[in-house]
DNA sequence: CCCTCATGGTTACCATGATAACTATATGGT
DNA sequence: ACCATATAGTTATCATGGTAACCATGAGGG
């Protein structure tokens, strides 16, 4: 399909152009299996994915909801709307913070911890094996 | 911050799991860039692959719902609703299909076409940087 | 002190993906 | 010919990303 266009672009490698395509390919076929994987365990990517920043700060075991956007790079209106879902599936809990009225303070409940590490382990073997697999 | 998990699980060889994570970053990158782009064009990333799906379409110059659904891989819902912003961009047409009541036939306007002409070569120009610039 | 401005979070709303359920039309077995 | 079933599209609804606008609180300059 590209080279059909990418002939008529003096200035662009159909080659590269492919590479660049098969990286978008490999990395939506992942992603769409890391979400079916999480769906099976009540999870999505951005509600894993805030379980595991939070368990992996050191010196903490707790972060606010502004660490937590920073480090995931998401908006903090969806940090949000993720933590309330955490919260009401008993993953989380949420506390406000002593020297600072506005800022809450999230940390992982016991539930938060176990499923984490009931998960990981296939977090990591769909990553392993996208990689090893039948990728580019 | 993946190796202090991998290191707990066996079969798990912490640089796949780097180099899967890689790709995802890489893939997060380009697609919002990608966005951007398309959005200073009034355009969207399916809005656009739907446009290029028609224009490529060998021997016919239209295609029907389902089949743009199935070269793209989204949904047909999803294929409605971008046709329905397309029709009122005036950068497609739609009409009926003479031997099936059920179908449409969706091909690309004048319009259509120049903005394909217009956006195409920004788009190969971002997916070929990608592949030669910092990316691993 | 208090008024302005910055910061932490939330709410409201938009875009874009999905699935389920629906309508309309076609097709095929009897 | 007719009824059951399949197919083409659309609508309705949900999930999940974003930005803009909004509170509440903190911090700093006059």
């Amino acid at each position: 399909m590209v080279d059909g266009y990418a002939d008529r672009f003096d200035d662009v490698d159909a080659g590269k152009v492919l590479d660049a395509l098969q990286i978008l390919r490999t990395a939506s076929r992942l992603i769409r299996e890391l979400e079916a994987y999480f769906a099976r365990h009540d999870l999505s990517q951005l509600r894993f994915l805030t379980l595991i920043v939070i368990d992996r700060e050191p010196d903490r075991d707790s972060l606010a909801v502004s660490d937590i956007a920073d480090r995931l790079d998401v908006s903090r209106p969806v940090v949000t709307r993720t933590l309330q879902g955490l919260e009401k599936a008993g993953l989380i809990r949420i506390s406000h913070n002593e020297s600072d009225a506005r800022s809450r303070n999230i940390s992982l409940s016991d539930s938060g911890k176990s499923t984490l590490e009931r998960v990981l382990p296939g977090y990591f073997a769909i990553l392993h094996r996208h990689v090893t697999g039948a990728d580019g």
